[in-house]
DNA sequence: TTATAATCCTAGTATTCCGATAGGATTTAA
DNA sequence: TTAAATCCTATCGGAATACTAGGATTATAA
């Protein structure tokens, strides 16, 4: 399942990048077009500025903008920041690599191969969707 | 991530599998062999069982059997009974539709169109893969 | 017949994670 | 100087996950 975090964070994306080129959007705009706890939606959007997807202004007349083009934020990169790894089981991350606690061997494990195919497929829409995708329809 | 119960129920499909024609393996052979948590692994055998992808005997001598060809049991269905829904969010999925609470519109979701793709290529993995891939490797 | 070995089944528990909230500190425009 | 906005850390309740307990049931075989 899709977190709400990262549901609400890939809309908050959206709904600023509607609106570029105007003024900063504020956090409550976005709350109350997208049915979101603003408190919850604060600190999704504190994340997406530290990865760089956002820029914010602070004080009045304030809120978020986007710091890169719609076309170039890839969707693999947003869902690494909000959702995790790609990947099903950490043996087969590739960015967030880590061994399995229960597998003595990872050639060996019956569930490896499958989850490599897994990880590609989605890899392969990640890597294909941008946020100018989001936004097109 | 995928969950633990079933990662373990697909480990002990291919051990059961593997050893398809001998007599009927044992929960504690299973959970020697891939490092599970016995009782643990009981209900998720006691699952499998139910849902039709195992026969058992009880007593002495007792154990579970295939009750299908490993080629024709389909990963898909059984991440469908170890792990739920294939989508990531419920209002794109095939077999366990429901609504989203936040969205007042599916169509208007800017979520949507990703999800879908995203739900299609794993079904496309998950469709192709049996249980024999598991234990060809 | 009886001991043993296996599954069956329900209930409970510990821990972790998720979604959300609290409460201010800081910054800026008017 | 006031209001409006982001910034930041801490916390909390509930749900889900991973696992455990304890016995009931069934079948084999000495």
């Amino acid at each position: 399942m899709l977190s709400k975090k990262t549901k609400y964070g890939l809309k908050a994306l959206a709904y600023v990048a509607k609106h570029k080129g105007e003024d900063p959007v504020q956090i409550g705009a976005i709350a109350k077009s997208e049915n979101i706890s603003q408190k919850f939606l604060e600190s999704i959007m504190l994340t997406l500025r530290k990865a760089g997807f956002l820029g914010s202004k602070k004080g009045k007349g304030g809120g978020y903008y986007l710091r890169r083009q719609p076309e170039e934020i890839k969707m693999v990169e947003v869902m690494r920041i909000l959702e995790g790894p790609v990947s099903m089981v950490p043996c087969v991350s590739l960015n967030f690599y880590e061994k399995c606690d229960d597998c003595p061997d990872e050639m060996t494990c019956s569930v490896h191969s499958l989850m490599v195919q897994l990880r590609d497929s989605n890899l392969a829409v990640l890597n294909k969707n941008t946020l100018a995708d989001l936004i097109a329809e």
